[in-house]
DNA sequence: ATCGCTTTTTACCAATTGGTAAATGCTTCC
DNA sequence: GGAAGCATTTACCAATTGGTAAAAAGCGAT
């Protein structure tokens, strides 16, 4: 719970009775491997802040094939935040890569923050615009790329994920396949 | 001018008095081709809404090579909006690929409309998002696909580029080779 | 119209990556 | 410990893409 507030203290100032209020809206929640955080087809009922674990977002091309575009580690929200503000259906998955353990906001409980701590929307957004830059920032560099340079910006900016996550993730996020991204770890050491 | 306002109440509702006062604050501004809006090193001095032209967002990797990341067409803001805001130098610059004709905000008038219009901070926030989110929805596909597919999806979401942007503007957006390209758009007709 | 310049196309070959399939390695569960 | 089920590696060949270079096309200025 105190990683939460240095995180959320980081985008702006609050008090201690709203510290506290916060801490009172959030629930504990652990997914096992493989469960979904959300789904698509599904208004996605929460937004989290990731305790423990790592999650991947994902979905499927109308080739049937399955695309991941993004990680969220420990200490980040995650959620489709735009389809949670605005009660839509989601588009993707977000599946949890291990057993993850979050704290995690109802949208009932979050509406009541926004309605009840001023300037809570202004966390919200910095928050929401700090996530999206970051996925913006890893994953557009790499259609520029060739594979191996895929690979080598992936463990540079995951630095801790490439032991953590089964290859054909990482292979799915890096647009290449996994006998290529095989191929790859081999050459470069 | 018009067109502006309209975008803006896209996100939020404003009074005349409050339009009169934005309107008061935007300066027309008109760049010809290959003209920056911005440039890597130097801190965004203003934001714009293009009226006229088109922008490209483009940066140099470590090899020299110049990446194009991002087109903006008409109806769109378009700048380095948290380099704006924050008051820290780019890394990238924003290019007018064509002659543009553009409503443009100093610091000094934005930071005046964030002080004066209760909810512009708001609306403010959501237009940023739309304008993450969509760059990060045509960018982030093109990982995973094949560079004749990358081509399809890009006349599919700027089907009035490809005839208004060089070839190897293009080549570089999909991240190929300008010959590749060339090539591609010979085999799919 | 012609010259000079830039953009686009084409060609050829080398390098990279994908697709299919099989082998190896690693867990989990009995 | 052994078997079954995944995950990863390897191999081979086909397809795609890149790199270099040259030709063709388009465009503006004189």
């Amino acid at each position: 719970m105190k990683e939460l507030i240095n995180y959320i203290l980081q985008f702006g100032q609050l008090n201690q009775q709203q510290i506290d209020l916060i801490t009172s809206k959030a629930t504990e929640l652990e997914l096992r491997k493989d469960d979904y955080f959300s789904e698509a087809g599904k208004i996605p009922r929460y937004i989290g802040f990731v305790v423990q674990g790592v999650f991947r977002f994902c979905y499927y091309n109308n080739k049937g094939e399955e695309i991941t575009n993004n990680f969220v580690e420990e200490n980040s929200f995650v959620g489709d935040y735009a389809r949670f503000e605005s009660n839509v259906a989601s588009s993707e998955y977000i599946q949890a890569v291990t057993d993850c353990k979050l704290l995690v906001f109802s949208k009932k409980n979050w509406d009541e923050l926004l309605n009840t701590i001023v300037g809570w929307d202004k966390i919200v957004a910095k928050i929401y615009q700090k996530c999206l830059l970051e996925a913006i920032d890893r994953r557009s560099p790499l259609v520029s790329e060739d594979a191996t340079t895929r690979y080598l910006s992936f463990i540079e900016r995951f630095p801790s994920l490439a032991n953590r996550v089964p290859l054909a993730f990482v292979a799915s996020y890096l647009g290449i396949t996994q006998q290529s991204l095989s191929r790859i770890r081999r050459n470069i050491r």
